[in-house]
DNA sequence: GAAACTGTTCACAAATTTTACATAGGTATC
DNA sequence: GATACCTATGTAAAATTTGTGAACAGTTTC
């Protein structure tokens, strides 16, 4: 896989360079930004940044702002630096959707001990590679393993699938999964749906049970 | 609307009394119970409880066995607290179904912060599953439980039930039903109600009594 | 250019749900 | 307790939805 990027953000530039050089020896690419602004800027520029290293205090926009802005469109992990640890900011931070706090000074090894912890347990979550069941999906390599043997499947089936194993437990309807796994502006008949399912099943031997009809509504992947 | 309730459960009455304490000054009631199995009891007892924290280590019942029967019937939130932050831990929870980890020592108004959070953050779901007497509809999976055993309904029989237990308490003339539950152009009789009412009744078992005929009228749902 | 593969659509059988109806059983009112 | 209504229930028809095989056009592969 590549490298994962983390974005981190501080004014001074001797603290991201202490971090970079820390980072960048655990195998992270390191983006620096200076302020907050400019933090939010690069981060919707980049799209795949893995995790954000945040400090509190900076000119032109500060963490907290910059946390509530990117919270409004992203999930992605975010490690606030505060200057002590204070417990008021920690309390603004748990509203805010922050993951982590490392109160400076820290010890960098901790810094990367935390951005990996956080990594790790997001990565499961992240649906790289998804897994239930014995059904193994890597989306990376487009590729799906049932029971650790390769199942070929076309790319509509593919994406059927793993749309089907990220709403595990959800009833869908047809018009739901139109719109998700075809394009919005879709033009044709839902009933394409069931011969992808009718396929899927087949191709998944008996774990094809896991696709479930919920009859006079739609489809619904359930492991049992 | 009236005071959330908070149920706290751990064996060292000193631990309860300081969750109480704040809690309390955050406008929830708390009610207290020294294990889990009288947790359990407590939980089934009052039916409208909106949290429950939890102690892992207890005597007759630990955290995790009382978690374990709390969820086959409820999607209460839970918090456990656990006295350190055992990853291992942390994995069964996952599978339990655990909505937070608290370690301790932990700050009371962390304790507080996290509890506002998940109460906001499940309020927002919560017209998505509806729980009284047993009865589980989760509207997502478009699945009912009763005490813990799935109950397979046909769609009219699931929007049925649901309009039921969103007007409990509340006398349905079978116009009001057909127009809620049935399309507003619905031209059929009035009498396909009854056969869904049959089915219905059939298929919950004992708890179809909660589905009331109100003679002359129509139905009530009520759970007694 | 033939063969193989994909994504779609269609038609029809099979499965399931919904509705209608007939009859039996209850309930209120007088 | 007789009467008029209303509800419960079993049966069966009607309507709807799904599964499946086949066919078709567009692409890719060799």
């Amino acid at each position: 896989m590549d490298r994962l990027k983390v974005l981190v953000v501080d004014d001074e530039s001797r603290m991201r360079k202490l971090v970079k050089d820390f980072l960048s020896r655990s195998n992270y690419e390191v983006i620096e930004a200076e302020n907050g602004e400019q933090a939010v800027d690069i981060f919707f520029e980049q799209k795949d940044i893995a995790l954000i290293i945040l400090d509190v205090m900076m000119p032109k926009m500060d963490g907290w702002q910059a946390c509530r802005e990117i919270r409004q469109y992203s999930k992605v992990p975010i490690i606030m630096l505060t200057a002590k640890s204070d417990e008021k900011d920690e309390l603004l931070g748990f509203e805010l959707g922050v993951d982590e706090y490392i109160s400076k000074p820290f010890s960098p090894k901790i810094l990367v001990a935390r951005v990996e912890a956080i990594i790790r347990r997001t990565m499961v979550k992240d649906e790289e590679t998804l897994e239930i069941g014995g059904i193994l999906v890597d989306k990376a390599a487009h590729q799906v393993k049932i029971d650790g043997v390769n199942v070929d499947l076309s790319v509509k089936e593919f994406e059927l699938l793993s749309y089907f194993i990220k709403n595990k437990g959800v009833a869908l309807s047809r018009e739901k999964i139109l719109n998700n796994v075809w394009n919005y502006d879709y033009f044709g008949d839902a009933r394409t749906i069931d011969t992808h399912v009718k396929k899927l099943r087949s191709k998944m031997g008996e774990k094809g049970d896991y696709i479930k009809t919920i009859w006079g509504m739609g489809y619904k992947f359930e492991v049992e």
